[in-house]
Formats: C-alpha cells, sequence, structure tokens
DNA sequence: GTATGTGCAAACTTTTTGCACTTCG
DNA sequence: CGAAGTGCAAAAAGTTTGCACATAC
C-alpha cells in the first residue's frame, strides 16, 4: 500500500483536526502494517522514527482516529483491541489457528445481504452496517 | 429460558468434566442472564448464592467451558470479554447507543450465505463458520 | 486415593487519567 | 495567543498465575 503524507494530512484538515507528527506517523504506520495493528505494534513500528512517543497518546490519538471515522476498531475474542484501517465496509476471515485476520471484499455478497435486508427487516432494529466473522483456517497457517 | 439443574451435569458428564458447585452455578448463570454477560455480570450473579467463589475461580471455569464447546466467546470492540450460552450458529445485534448486544436467527440467511459460498470458495482458506455482526439501533435505544 | 478443581493474593497486561507543558494554526 | 494536543507517571480495569488446600469420582 501506497502511504501519501499528503493525504493523510487533508484527511486530519477535512475533519478539522491539528496536523501533529504523532498522529501523521500513527495513522501513517496503520496504513503500512495493514494488518489490523495492535497499539503495541503501533508503538513498536513508530519507536524507530519517534522514540519519544508516550503510550498515552498513542491510545489518545487512537480514540481520536475512531471518533472521527478515519479508522475502525476490530472485534476480536481476545482482550487486546486491533484497528482497522480501512473504513469502508468490508468483512474479515479470521484464523482459527493463529491470529491472523484478513480483510475479505465481496460485493456480491453485498448485495445479497441488501437485498435480504430490504424484504425482512428486524423489528425495532434498524441496520447500520453488517460485517461478517468468517472464522476459519488459512492453508499457509 | 427454563435452566434444568440436570441437563447442565449431563453437559459435564459428556464432556468428561468433574461436576462442581462452581461451573454449575457458572453456566446455570450464563443461561438465566442470556444477555451475553461478562465475567463481572457472571460474578454479581452467582455472588448472591455463592457468595465465596473466587475471581480467578470463574476465570478458570469460563475458559474450560470455552475449550469444551459449552459456551463462547463474543466478539466485541470494548476491552471486556463477554460470553454466549447458545453454541449453535447465529448472528448478533449490536447496538451502536449502548452495550446491547441481542442473538439474531435467521435461517433464510444462512441458507442464502452457504449457498454464496458454494459457489464461490476464498482462496487458501477454509470456512469453518460465519457470523454477523450487525450494527444498528434499537428503538428502544 | 488420586487426579482434577478451587481459593487466594499477587502479578501482569492493556488501557485510561490528570495535569503541567508544548505546539499548531 | 489560545485552543488543542502531548508526555509522563500513576492508577484503573480486566485477566492470569502459582501454589497449597479441597473435592469429585
Amino acid at each position: 500500500m501506497k502511504v501519501l503524507i499528503e493525504d493523510i494530512r487533508n484527511k486530519f484538515s477535512q475533519k478539522g483536526l491539528k496536523i501533529t507528527p504523532q498522529r501523521v506517523v500513527i495513522l501513517e504506520a496503520i496504513y503500512k502494517l495493514n494488518n489490523h495493528p495492535t497499539a503495541d505494534n503501533i508503538i513498536e513500528n513508530i519507536r524507530e522514527s519517534h522514540p519519544n512517543i508516550a503510550t498515552g497518546t498513542v491510545y489518545k490519538v487512537l480514540e481520536t482516529l475512531v471518533e472521527n471515522g478515519l479508522i475502525r476498531k476490530v472485534k476480536t475474542d481476545k482482550d487486546i483491541m486491533r484497528y482497522d484501517g480501512i473504513i469502508e465496509i468490508h468483512h474479515h476471515l479470521y484464523c482459527s489457528k493463529c491470529d491472523l485476520i484478513e480483510d475479505y471484499i465481496d460485493e456480491d455478497l453485498d448485495n445479497l445481504l441488501k437485498n435480504h435486508f430490504k424484504d425482512k427487516n428486524i423489528k425495532g432494529f434498524k441496520i447500520e452496517d453488517i460485517v461478517l466473522q468468517i472464522r476459519g483456517a488459512f492453508d499457509k497457517c
């Protein structure tokens, strides 16, 4: 994934967020790592270029990014939070043998779901979005 | 939900697990609470009848139950683990306004998915099960 | 009787918080 | 300059661990 700093700066501006080196480097790391990193993965990754960044800052920045829709939290059944730089709706393949979570994009599937829930609505509940957790095993694992 | 102690005891026996009062009361609590309780919800619930149970024991029992397929962990984007007493495949409605997670059962949907993934398989990945995270808002919230 | 399970308290991990200091715009 | 953001260190919250004791079978 090609990551342009200029794009990242624009995203912050569009949301009215101040552009700070910490925010830029954190969002850049999420895009580069692009395998649903944990806060720790991110810290490790940016320590090279930014050794003085504080853990608290990283968590605060991540929270800000989530609130502003620049990243998403990924649901897992571990007690470590993971983050996703892709904000368009997509699904996740969870490996049952290791911690790998891969993205899965499938427009046919999204259309299928859209049609299904157009006919059949859930009473007392208004759907905002649907994400599939597809659990299984990667051949490589 | 009617919870029969005898059923719970049988489940433990079938898995070769010793029947202890702690295990019985914990599984019973999960069935009774049936709203995807946290470890804390469970402890609170059983303290009335079982005031001396240790936190560590509750976590160990929960882990044993998960390993033996008697309960499931529920994926959330909070850092608190939640548990589900329903082990058959079903989907979840996540409220975007509060912490409510409701079960959603839809056989038509399951058939739709089965057909979709029969035709279209994901290369390098063998699907074990699929759970939908349906995010939205309950009218009551 | 023996393998398995529990209680307890301490430790560990991840995340949050408060406040003085700094920086962006 | 002023509002917003950061660093730091302490603490909170949730979970795990190790070991002596207790219990199920």
